[in-house]
DNA sequence: AATTAAATAGACAAATCTGTCTATTTAATT
DNA sequence: AATTAAATAGACAGATTTGTCTATTTAATT
């Protein structure tokens, strides 16, 4: 079973839109520029999503599960869940390094375009709750000190994720996500 | 000493900018938009200002100084350092929700704008760098429980407000900053 | 009161944007 | 091999963008 023709103009569309849309902005970007890049003809476009907020849509959807595969096989490396839990900022501080500390694409994406169609919010929250929800289990395995409750701890690691990325897109360095790393090694 | 005239107008095209450029981004935000909410003429802000990008650099400095001078006024109701840094978070929790859960206006225009104007970026990262320096110099005076060190301390606050605030803007609800703020009850 | 500077309304240019449409070519299927 | 479906190039519409310019009115200053 070989890629139909049509996917494969659907993962040109898709990849340059990932790209573009992360790069430059949602809104810094048109339609023009993404068929040029994508090299595909702006019909093939609007055949396969009608509107560019459904292209944005699509590649949310497509990024949010391909970035959670990626954060279930990065941890899948160890077995101890304490070790999964650092591999998870481990895991973020490299993802921004590869992204240039260009932020986490799903907080950008909020921030551009959260507000103009609810599904692009809805898939933002989705991935989000998901990651709270792996760091919430990997917590209640992990058998840590309880200097704080298991509520706490998954809040502290989730929120120094989130403010580590942000800090990394700041700054443009991963040091805050090195150093939430070596604060959790202390509280579990 | 009156207002100037010209300082009137400045006053409203940077009101308006802060709260368009916040509310619909920057990219979404025109010039029409902004010099007709402001109730201005065309000439008056490209008198004031060379370009959008301009108006962008302005509002950001003007917000920067202000932002600072709330958090300022904010901790300066209590004299615990302890109870300062529990400020800082439940200021940040009250921001956003007068916000609608927006996001930091900081970060939101690092997405946005950060890339394409130096003067963008470092007026960014000279904001986060006085949050970070201000929640230091309160550690330093806080005489906490030395759970961990000044450094991991002030860390692990920044990154929890800096997460807070993306949280809240996913989520909106301010229910992780109110979670981060009882976390480090327990830290300090 | 006369002068100077600034604000105004609005036309305008030049570029760019999204989305549509047509005519043609390419590829897959019967 | 004939038919059907999809991809292509590119023109086009209509709206919107930033920024400029002119002519006029308003306000502050000498």
């Amino acid at each position: 079973m070989t890629k139909q023709r049509g996917q494969i103009v659907i993962d040109k569309i898709l990849d340059t839109a990932e790209r573009l849309f992360y790069t430059q902005g949602y809104c810094n970007t048109g339609i023009n520029q993404v068929i040029d890049e994508a090299d595909i003809a702006k019909g093939s476009l609007y055949k396969h999503f009608e509107s560019k907020t459904d292209l944005m849509v699509a590649y949310l959807q497509r990024f949010h599960q391909r970035w959670y595969e990626r954060i279930e096989q990065e941890i899948s490396k160890t077995e101890d869940p304490k070790k999964k839990l650092l591999a998870i900022l481990e895991y973020h501080g490299q993802r921004q390094h590869i992204r240039e500390f260009g932020g986490c694409p799903f907080i950008k994406a909020n921030n551009e375009a959260g507000m103009s169609d609810p599904r692009i919010l809805a898939e933002i929250q989705q991935a989000k709750q998901r990651l709270k929800n792996l760091i919430k289990t990997l917590v209640s395995q992990s058998n840590h000190k309880k200097l704080m409750t298991d509520k706490e701890l998954t809040e502290t690691i989730y929120l120094m994720t989130e403010g580590g990325v942000a800090a990394a897109s700041v700054f443009k360095q991963d040091k805050d996500l090195q150093a939430a790393k070596k604060i959790l090694q202390k509280l579990i």
